[in-house]
DNA sequence: TGCCATCTATGCAGATTTGCATCACCAAGG
DNA sequence: CCTTGGTGATGCAAATCTGCATAGATGGCA
């Protein structure tokens, strides 16, 4: 037995003709003759006299009519939860973003909308490997990286341009590198899957060969930390630089900007919780970049 | 929204894979991801989570699996009380029960009534796991246990005692135990649900604690045949000894005995059809019980 | 009676759905 | 390490369903 036929015959026994029901359902009339023959052989039963003035119920009919209505209550219960469940702005979102970015960026955009939205539970995973939306393991994912993957929305929401810093005391102790020496007698901090990945490794531009690597962290935030406790110099976002107050070496010196990339899977995104989160958290980046 | 796609949705939401429900709904499996990614659509709604290992559901989901159980019900109670309106001695009558049952008793019973009513198909499902006759998987159960939902109509058909039974040649070569020993040096056949049910095991109120195992079954049948081909000393109800020519040992010695039902739902016990198979079933067990 | 309005039934073409085949993925086991 | 058996996704052809057009039936009304 199909269901969706119970729903016809419903319909079939409130309008008592077949023009009648096609015209409530949208559907044509031929349509709901054949939904209800198709329903009446599964049945095994005559739900309808064809009388002339149209169909009118049979004992049979009557009995099916009683339990279509209780599945049309059920059904209805069954959307009307669903679609009151998904306006109210409350349940979890998932949010998987590098450390860096939940410390300084999501963190605060989340705490805002919480006013405005105290039934939105945030579940904020920093974490250096991505997980993966199309498998659900989150909700949004704040990546440098733009994901192939079509099923997959992506939206950017910075452009940063990065640049080297090192902390006041450092260049006090240190003084500042001369362009071209490739780091000579320096100390550098540098961001370990960057010296995996097999590329030639520069600081802002330069080489650094005849630098010390005094440091090399997995996250750029204990990048920016190492920085901030005077271990040498090390390339971060413009931003960061200033959120730290560390000092700007070279400014004149331009780096190759890179995107930042908010990520949600489509089938989610028109969530309102998540349509709300994504907001939130475009709107803090356009802050920190402004 | 489509109420088959309800349909669809419960059977994922019992077997947790895609296969699982699209081999229970006898369709492919590209049809129920594709039947769900409509109703979730339709409801804009996510609700189940892709992990790893199955589909599981998401609170959204969980609603949603609630109201469809009720759509369910309404559903089962549409068919149940159209098929109790059928009074065509014709058309399909599913009989569940177990295998020994349905080899001696149903079997035979069948094949005499269509004789009489070739018009009735009956289905005959020997399973260990009980249908729900309320979900309308089966219109007759034959059972040893009794059912307390008030909806279901049980009647007992038959009360057999049980006794210890082995072959001929078993008894030939081992010779019929003492009672007392505990089966000291015999072989024995268990009823494996008997062994997980907890209680103390005992063979014709005796306790095995000294014979040695030789076999359990899954099923009453499997426990008659390998008594047939002499593995040991097993117990079954008397008709059942006689019928399969075993040797009743310490004739004496009582057994309780245990009740056999047949059970209907209250909505298709007047269908004719249904009648005649149950007084046919009925007729069977009081002809073998006497 | 004749005409018209309204309804249902049905042939047919197009749209939709389905099943099949295949691919990619993952975990367990050798 | 590879194989194997399970999973879900997806392109494509076939089957099914739907809508349209039309024919036939029925009842109201002049």
């Amino acid at each position: 037995m199909n269901w969706d036929d119970a729903r016809i015959f419903l319909a079939l026994c409130r309008e008592q003709t077949l023009r009648g029901a096609a015209r409530v359902l949208g559907v044509d009339q031929a349509t709901v003759g054949r939904r209800l023959a198709s329903l009446e052989h599964a049945l095994g039963a005559t739900l309808f006299l064809r009388t002339s003035g149209g169909y009118s119920l049979t004992a049979a009919g009557e009995v099916a009519m009683a339990a279509a209505l209780n599945m049309e209550s059920s059904a209805a219960e069954l959307q009307r939860q669903i679609l009151g469940m998904d306006d109210r702005m409350s349940g979890v979102v998932r949010v998987t973003t590098t450390d860096s970015f939940a410390i300084d960026v999501v963190i605060p955009a989340i705490a805002r909308l919480h006013q405005e939205q105290p039934g939105i539970e945030v579940q904020l995973q920093a974490s250096t490997q991505m997980l993966n939306l199309s498998k659900r393991e989150a909700d949004i994912a704040v990546r440098t990286l733009k994901p192939e993957n079509p099923d997959l929305i992506v939206r950017r929401v910075a452009r940063w341009s990065s640049a080297i810093f090192a902390s006041a005391a450092y260049v006090q102790a240190h003084g500042v590198p001369k362009p071209g020496t490739a780091f000579a007698g320096h100390d550098l901090v540098l961001y370990q899957p960057y010296l995996d990945s097999g590329k030639e490794v520069t600081l802002g531009s330069e080489p650094i060969t005849h630098g010390r690597i005094a440091m090399t962290c997995t996250s750029g935030l204990l990048v920016r930390r190492a920085l901030v406790n005077g271990l040498g110099i090390g390339e971060i976002p413009l931003p960061f630089g200033a959120a730290d107050g560390l000092v700007r070496l070279w400014p004149a010196r331009e780096c190759p900007p890179y995107d930042i990339w908010l990520v949600t899977h489509k089938d989610v995104r028109h969530t309102a919780r998540v349509r709300v989160v994504i907001d939130a958290i475009a709107e803090a980046f356009a802050a920190v970049s402004g």
